[in-house]
DNA sequence: GAAATTACATCAAACGGTTAACCTATCGGG
DNA sequence: CCCGATAGGTTAACCGTTTGATGTAATTTC
């Protein structure tokens, strides 16, 4: 608690050369003995430079804060705590904190109002979405965080007009596991999606349904389901799919933990995997790989895409990057729960 | 970017008045016509609060400095994810918002002093430990927090001295895998552990001995393991052991990836799990519910122990709290790895 | 009609750290 | 001995917000 002015008193100088000097040991403007007496203030003191003054005087924080436009508890979904990771490891990296804003409102208006409303002084934001975001709330969120006049990135969001920065997640866009199972030669194939309502999950039902469509396959909505991205609830939707269209030769999931739900299921009714039925993950976690079968999937490449995001952020702190969008593809991880069909 | 000052300049009136009417929409201080006109400029100017300069002034910030003293990247660890799931969510219910400190130092002992020196000004801290964490770096820590003279929760920390406030996870102190797998008969028990020098495995390491020698088994050193807490790592681990030692009737693995490693090592090498092999996990994530077998584990509940932390720190800050140690005991999960020995 | 209350508004200091501008010895060079 | 450089140090204003103290005019109360 003690300030600056405390160790100046204490060592019989001024709040300035206390400053002069903590901010660059080797200054010449501070004398060696006045050096040593400072330094022993400090310790005896406790010194710790406040950092909000000092933010608040350089006008510069050094704090990155965390968009996450959203009621669910955090860090509790290996998707969005890879792009974190991604995230906080560049950041990091370069001295920057990472703030996370609190999402007490009731509704999720509130949320952008209040996330917004804590948030001035960071030097940029990171604005996520998960998959309980609807394009409303990004929409209004980029354009609170435009008026900040601060850089910010959206990142794990679908291409949008109104954000300069961007790093996009190309399977958000192209929904390559049915596009996989098509050229695998499977024909009846389901989706199992996230919440409705989610702009994630829409946007692959957009995409997947063309796919479809573009291979002359008849597309019947009854055979896309969404979930809660929970293991549990994929399981009992599998069943029911696997029992109400007997056909289905396929079955592409969101997310490997929806994928392992739905192959425990498919266990259960009797069925081999992939003989019987075909399962595809996305986003190749360790649920994929641990897996048996070991779950083919997609590796959204989501830990890069959160070091692309900080990269481009920090960039445009700088001033060195204006308008960027960066695309991260992902790749194909073929193992053992799709086959082929001639 | 626009200061209250500013506000105050095109709504004609002044500082003061802004300043109250925006902390207090219905006060009486200001008038009805003031108000609407303080609205107006906000709106034009895109104003908002600056938290820096509101927490110089308030001395109180609203902010809970996360303190992990690790190089490792955060959010890549299931287990101290859950941790700071908890955590977050409680204190995202009070409106109070996580702060994140970069860890790019190169020695451990620079992160300690990095974190602390970029963190006053926080309403109170979190200190967490992961693996990779020595007592000595967390004692250190402990140090330098109390200097702060700000409350701070120790959590997912054995027990000790310097602390107030703490939440213990009980199956830290006593590890219970092995308790579990003694009570089935075993009496061949390896230990699969993470990283060696982290005080966690050391604590298990402890355990685990004791446990054995109460129970009159003679303890091999060298049927205890230190790994990464990687499931690569703990499948050719798991291979080494079983092969040195055939005799073995059962895994203790600190997590529940490492023993799904395990298993998969155990399968590769024609064993059957549990007739011929018995693995016990910890943590009881998700892959120990998905994996088949599914794996018989110990829940620790990492996400209530760290809503208590949360809720202890609240409580500290507003003095209700001073002293206090919150035990989380684990419970068993009995599922299809552990068999029973006659 | 004097006194008290209310409504509305402002002043100025404070929070803790930074820094441009300024001051004063001291020393070396010519 | 004078000039300029340099080392060592200070002053004071500023960053943006908050708030107790203070002021004044209008309204109420008796």
């Amino acid at each position: 608690m003690s300030s600056i002015r405390e160790i100046a008193k204490l060592a019989g100088v001024s709040p300035a050369s206390v400053s002069i000097y903590l901010n660059d040991k080797k200054t010449s403007r501070v004398g060696a003995a006045t050096k040593q007496r400072i330094d022993q203030a400090v310790k005896d003191l406790h010194y710790h430079k406040n950092i909000f003054a000092s933010t608040l005087s350089l006008q510069e924080s050094r704090i990155i804060g965390i968009i996450i436009p959203s009621k669910m508890p955090l860090f509790s979904n290996e998707y969005t705590n890879s792009l974190l990771s991604g995230v906080q490891s560049q950041l990091s990296n370069e001295g920057y904190s990472l703030l996370f804003f609190p999402s007490d409102a009731r509704t999720s208006d509130e949320i952008v109002e209040q996330q917004i409303q804590r948030s001035t002084g960071c030097d940029g934001y990171i604005l996520f979405s998960t998959g309980f975001c609807t394009q409303d709330h990004i929409e209004k969120n980029i354009m609170e965080l435009q008026k900040t006049d601060k850089p910010f990135v959206t990142l794990n969001i679908p291409e949008m007009e109104q954000a300069r920065l961007q790093v996009l997640i190309r399977d958000l866009e192209i929904c390559s596991g049915t596009k996989y199972l098509l050229e695998k030669g499977h024909r009846n194939i389901a989706l199992m999606l996230g919440r409705d309502g989610g702009m994630h999950a829409r946007k692959l039902y957009h995409d997947h349904r063309s796919l479809l469509e573009h291979a002359n396959v008849a597309f019947d909505p009854d055979t896309v389901v969404f979930g809660d991205y929970q293991a549990q609830r994929a399981y009992e939707q599998a069943k029911n799919l696997l029992t109400s269209f007997p056909h289905l030769t396929a079955l592409n999931c969101m997310s490997d933990i929806m994928a392992a739900g739905a192959i425990l299921a498919a266990k259960d009714m009797g069925l081999r995997i992939p003989e019987d039925i075909s399962i595809m993950g996305r986003n190749n976690s360790l649920h994929a790989r641990l897996s048996t079968p070991a779950i083919t999937t997609i590796d959204l490449h989501i830990e890069d895409a959160g070091k692309s995001a900080a990269h481009l952020l920090l960039a445009a702190i700088d001033g060195s990057a204006v308008s960027q969008k960066i695309l991260i593809p992902g790749t194909l991880i073929e193992r053992d729960t799709v086959s082929t069909i001639a």
